[in-house]
DNA sequence: ACAACTGTACTAATCGAACTAATACACTAA
DNA sequence: TTAGTGTATTAGTTCGATTAGTACAGTTGT
């Protein structure tokens, strides 16, 4: 499920948003699947149902998801979907690479970087 | 000199850290060379001396730069220094590469987006 | 000694974003 | 009809960041 950080300066809906967006990537959730009713997420999270909301509508607004009146919220199942969703978490790190960048660090220190966080599956 | 965005949700201090440490990155700042008073810097950029200070005490907590009373602050120069400073910066770096790791995304992806920030460099 | 700087410390007030709370309305499905 | 869904709106709360004002101690140059 998704974790919540409550002492994180990240919003609450950003922590959210996040973490739908990274159960698509890893394919715990895929195209067409139901989400939770923002009550029911909410109440699950012991959030407020509002802050829910607003995490679904920005993902409806990016094209992750879509919500029906009455039914209820689901993922988006066409590529254009696939496609923010790679964008939005390759964007992340696009923006720590140039920070980086700025700061005069080498590519090869950073690649050191990675290698190191992925190096169970390099073996 | 120092950007700020007053818009962005990253505290001002934090920028200012962010941007002190990067002008050490840079080697536009040097082991003993003299900071902005706070005073000074926090007239210069619009803020308030408090803001300035938190920031100088923060940067002092990590060793980067020292303070005397009555005299001003200066950047360190022991290699501690040093080193804390490609921590902070390599620091931010691995969390994105940590999410991105998370998300499922490949590691040939991310040396693309390294190379696509580097590609000037490479040729 | 004095004036003009420096860093440091403290308290109070302000501001804004995030979040909560409560309610209402329209739609869907059993 | 009833119970679930999404959506919308308004008001209030909470908390961290920032500002504001003041004070004190050390340094430097005159």
């Amino acid at each position: 499920m998704i974790q919540l950080d409550y002492r994180s300066s990240v919003p609450i809906y950003d922590q959210l948003i996040n973490g739908i967006i990274r159960l698509k990537m890893v394919g715990a959730l895929k195209g067409g699947d139901s989400l939770p009713s923002v009550r029911a997420l909410a109440s699950q999270l012991g959030i407020n149902p509002n802050t829910v909301q607003k995490a679904y509508a920005i993902l409806e607004e990016k094209g992750i998801i879509y919500s029906v009146s009455g039914k209820g919220s689901f993922l988006s199942e066409d590529e254009k979907s696939d496609r923010a969703v790679m964008e939005i978490s390759l964007g992340r790190f696009k923006e720590a690479v140039e920070e980086a960048h700025k700061r005069g660090i080498s590519r090869e220190a950073l690649i050191s970087a990675i290698d190191e966080m992925y190096k169970e599956e390099i073996k």
